[in-house]
DNA sequence: CTTACATCCTGATTGC
DNA sequence: TGCAATCAGGATGTAA
């Protein structure tokens, strides 16, 4: 469910609390079963301090001096602030920080996962070492798109949503990006114009930019570690809108299913 | 190498 | 109201 946007707020309100609650007492595994299980090896976590929280692609990375704790959220993951380490259903982990102060970790579909790897090997672990570059990095650039896209054949938002080519970018903002440049979601990657890879890239830069902002996009089950819910939903020109009229010329959003996930865009908007 | 597709899960929503 | 089918913000392994 997360992508940027929303793993990047949740890493703030994490950095905010890690503020005042710095030290893990302790880590306590309710249920270990995630898309990999939890290793055994967190549990010896023990008054460590947390030295700082940082984001790379959809992953939080907590890091703890001589290693990392890496989460990734799949689709439902959260964190949470809570009073005992676990209280509802698919509560699976949780960081002790003080006598009544928790951080759950709840993931009910499974498919996020927790990991610890040495700080050094993070660069170079599995989860790591096929990620492309950050799209709100000096790295992503016109001619860089420009030039993975002239050798692919799959359409552009597949290309998109590839964490190989570029990172962090879902379903949600490859719609709503695509949008933006104008350009059609099924056109085939290597037949754009270096015209159309600029407008892609500055469109992914500003719609990510945007929904940090506006604290990410909640369509359910999405929250900051503080509760709050995302206000980008209301900003959406296309995601979820199908049949809907056009925000910018009235006509009807369509809707298909590309690369296995739905995909909205704008006819008359997009080519 | 590239690309399409099924798959891992639970839960909410849709349709009959 | 009940029940089955469908769908969901991700990414990986497999097969073609």
């Amino acid at each position: 469910m997360p992508e940027l946007p929303e793993v990047e707020n949740v890493c703030r309100g994490l950095a905010e609390f890690f503020k005042v609650h710095s030290q893990i007492e302790s880590v306590l595994v309710q249920s270990p079963k995630l898309r990999y299980p939890i290793p055994k090896k967190v549990k010896e976590l023990k008054a460590v301090s947390v030295k700082r929280v940082h984001r790379r692609a959809k992953y939080i990375v907590i890091d703890l001096g001589s290693v990392c704790i890496l989460n990734h959220l799949g689709m439902t993951g959260s964190w949470r602030i809570a009073t005992c380490s676990s209280e509802i259903k698919h509560d699976h982990l949780a960081l002790k920080m003080g006598p009544k102060t928790f951080l759950v970790y709840n993931d009910p579909r499974r498919f996020g996962y927790i990991s610890i790897v040495d700080v050094n090997e993070v660069q170079k672990c599995r989860w790591f070492k096929h990620l492309g570059v950050e799209p709100l990095s000096a790295d992503f650039t016109a001619s860089y798109l420009f030039k993975i896209a002239r050798h692919k054949k799959q359409p552009i938002k597949a290309l998109l949503m590839d964490q190989k080519n570029v990172v962090g970018i879902g379903n949600i903002y490859a719609a709503e990006a695509l949008f933006l440049a104008k350009v059609k979601p099924t056109r085939v990657s290597h037949k754009l114009k270096f015209l159309e890879c600029e407008a892609i890239v500055t469109a992914v830069k500003e719609v990510l930019d945007q929904s940090i902002q506006s604290g990410g996009t909640t369509i359910k089950d999405y929250r900051t570690v503080y509760g709050d819910v995302g206000g980008f939903v209301t900003q959406l020109n296309v995601y979820g809108r199908y049949k809907e009229p056009c925000r910018a010329c009235k006509n009807l959003i369509r809707k298909k299913v590309i690369a296995g996930r739905s995909t909205f865009w704008c006819s008359k908007c997009q080519r």
